[in-house]
DNA sequence: AAGTGCAGTAATGTATACAATTCGGCCTGC
DNA sequence: GCAGGCCGAATTGTATACATTACTGCACTT
């Protein structure tokens, strides 16, 4: 477990710490995850380790079963479909935005970040290759200087992880940095036209990459399924 | 206040109470909003509160500052203009494609939403009507069947009442019943293009109602400012 | 008189103790 | 043999007590 007992860990800390783990797969959908054994975990009480929960739970990375604990989320192809949606509303344009701002160290960053996301990739970490593929959507809304557009993306990435974990269909990976270098000519360019069109056709390709089929999974459980 | 002590009192339950209360400008910015104030007032010990104005925090409703307690979130100007372009970006799409789903019941939700935001202005009530105008954006996400979406718009909105609440020039009310009406014709009509230019033109009327002149405002603590 | 240092106070941050609820196993009865 | 109900264990939900931190006022120094 990552808990080492040097740090002075906060709610906040915690929660961004789980984040990452849930992100790059070392969590996987329906993990329990309970107040005790992470108190233990971190060193600190379950005062602290539930705000964090529930932190994430509210980004929709944990779900809160009452009077159950907190599971890694299962998005359903329903929500799957829905989150995809979003990032096409939201990153086409926040692209367009970024090419239009584009600096050279904001250049620099994106460059340095398809390297550590390949690095990654040939060193067979996948989970810190997918982390690290996130990392490059959430710096282009960073460039675009939206913080509050920002921080939606920044959920819909790692919502869009857990997805991946439950539906990826192919395990052929190269295509994420190849898109991402085709991201990056465009912003050398000031493209925003282009970045914006490329942004939306990684995203579709994405989603293409899924297995979306409808199941009609069952109700998790009777009592939430009669609820209305 | 409206801890009533009849009601058995969740965290959630505290929280969207809360919500509506600050969505409504009774609980205008800037307000502290102490623990055991709060807590005495819902007849609920500290705990539970807390939990509420964290999910407020996550939600941009409310500023946590460490050691300092929660106050109702001030906006920056920067921050007002983020929000409407997210919602420019989020809302036309979602209206387009509610005006595609659209069905009777929904229409008649819609205009009761328009009936009651009318009441609520002709009885002096701006707060309420505020509130409710914002359900009229909510119930179009809900009507395109994007709760994901709806989940951010639902923040956007909660946000954009304290926007208005700093930034509000003219007090001048009937524009937004009107654009509201122009709204629900599109819908009517199944008018997806229609109804995406409506509240796209809608949302630039809002942002063009406010002053968000920038005025350097000054850094609330020195600490704050010199943190990095 | 202005600014600095110090201590008191009041609030939040954290941990722990108790209460409530859920689920699992077992047992009984038909 | 199976369905239904009861009881127990485990885990979360809530409240309270303690620790820590930041601000406020006052006295003291220069």
């Amino acid at each position: 477990m990552t808990g080492l007992d040097l740090k002075q860990w906060t709610s906040d800390s915690v929660a961004a710490d789980l984040e990452r783990a849930i992100h790059e797969h070392r969590l996987p959908p329906a993990t329990k995850l309970g107040e005790d054994e992470l108190g233990e975990a971190y060193g600190i009480s379950r005062t602290t380790v539930r705000a964090a929960l529930h932190a994430l739970s509210h980004r929709r990375l944990v779900e809160l079963k009452r009077n159950r604990g907190a599971f890694v989320a299962q998005p359903s192809v329903r929500e799957a479909r829905e989150v995809f949606e979003a990032r096409a509303l939201l990153e086409p344009r926040t692209a367009h935005s970024a090419a239009e701002r584009m600096t050279e160290p904001a250049l620099a960053r994106l460059r340095e970040s398809i390297v550590q996301e390949h690095a990654a990739m040939q060193a067979g970490d996948d989970g810190r290759a997918l982390f690290l593929s996130g990392q490059f959507h959430l710096e282009i809304a960073r460039i675009a200087d939206q913080t509050t557009i920002e921080a939606f993306i920044s959920e819909l990435v790692s919502r869009s992880s857990l997805i991946i974990a439950l539906y990826w269909r192919r395990r052929a990976a190269l295509c994420e940095t190849q898109a991402h270098h085709a991201l990056l000519e465009a912003f050398e360019q000031r493209d925003g036209a282009a970045a914006e069109q490329l942004m939306k056709s990684h995203l579709l390709d994405l989603v293409a990459s899924l297995d979306l089929r409808n199941v009609a999974e069952p109700a998790t459980s009777l009592r939430e399924a009669l609820k209305k």
